[in-house]
DNA sequence: GATAACTTGTGAACGATTTCACAAGCCCTC
DNA sequence: GAGGGCTTGTGAAATCGTTCACAAGTTATC
């Protein structure tokens, strides 16, 4: 298979959480056209999305609902369940660890970890915080494959050493500073700044940013 | 000017973090090949970014890190503040609420709402949270440019259709779900869920993400 | 002041992604 | 079962973004 990019990704998360408000108003088919707009896309862009994977419409007819979202689960690897250990218990990794979001998609969070001892022991929805100095055996034991990290910027880079050496293979970093993580480990980065940044980039140069 | 794409104005953002770090070290001058290294990315791609907006080094010598910062600063519009109100003070509204990389950079919390009597007084670091109620009279009051939605999903739209209407002009948005803008309205978004799923897509698919 | 060692700025080449455009397939009606 | 009206799937074209490669400018050294 080709290699896959990442906004073809994108979108399929996209077109999957349309999919599934369309089939909880009761619509059973679609077409490329009515997905695209509803995302601001073209219906072309949409069969193209798919097409690197298979073809799941009729022509004529265009996408049974409830086998696209299941082709489109299956694609993105949502059809089984992954757990999640959160670094750093702070206002956004609290935030988190309680945030319905992710259970639904069958992302289980099996751990959150902190050093400070005043957040070692308390409940964050159904979780307790546990100490940092557990992440390792945890990681062992429970074998997570994703690792949240939200701890602050000057600590990002250790943690992320302790915990892919502890064998995660993927990191979603929330961390303000930039990480290297080791060949074979695939990570993410969301800046709360870095996005304000581009909408004030947006208000000081309008008309020029790329839509 | 021609368009600038996104993904410049990210990179930009990025560097200008870098270059804040050297300069916190005191180092007084910087190449594009440092700065690229120190990001993942080239010289090349550097210095390319930079050319949409002007030339900024000395040819065999490099960047002066100080003026580089002011000139990236002044090409993000980071040179005067921005207000920003922050709509939901839930987990994570509370949480962007008392972010400091917020205000380090220019952005000026001067609001934040919720429809929940049990909120509304709280004190959210240095600032009490308003009742729904005021956004229309603040956001004429106050002017702020930016909002934040930190609201549910079910009711995003009607969230970003008030504060549109009473003269926001950017939005970003953390609500999982997708919202339609007016023209010369600029709308970002941010959603947790699906960079969980980009990765889990990674995982499931090794070798096929494009990097 | 000539030479060497660097580094920028930028047109041109390249590669990747999006859009176009149309043949092929499906359903419905007559 | 033939024809009309849709809609998909997909090569080809167009657009967009990144990388290359090199002329031109700067400093240091002899």
């Amino acid at each position: 298979m080709k290699p896959i990019a990442e906004s073809t990704v994108r979108r399929l998360s996209l077109y999957l959480r349309f999919l599934e408000e369309f089939e909880a108003q009761g619509q059973l088919t679609i077409s490329s056209g009515e997905l695209a707009v509803s995302r601001g896309t073209t219906s072309a862009q949409v069969r193209k999305d798919l097409s690197f994977f298979g073809s799941f419409g009729k022509r004529g007819l265009g996408y049974d609902v409830r086998d696209l979202i299941g082709s489109i689960r299956q694609i993105l690897g949502l059809h089984r369940t992954w757990s999640v250990v959160i670094i750093g218990a702070g206002k956004i990794g609290a935030a988190l660890a309680q945030y319905r979001g992710f259970a639904t998609r069958g992302f289980h969070v099996v751990g959150i970890y902190d050093k400070d001892p005043a957040r070692i022991g308390t409940k964050l929805g159904e979780i307790t915080v546990r100490s940092d100095l557990e992440i390792e055996r945890d990681i062992e034991r429970l074998r997570p494959q994703i690792a949240v990290l939200c701890v602050p910027g000057e600590v990002a880079q250790a943690v992320v050493d302790r915990v892919t050496d502890a064998g995660i293979t993927a990191v979603l970093n929330f961390a303000p500073a930039q990480v290297q993580v080791p060949n074979g480990v695939t990570m993410r980065a969301v800046n709360m700044a870095t996005e304000l940044e581009i909408l004030a980039f947006g208000l000081s140069h309008p008309e020029e940013l790329a839509s």
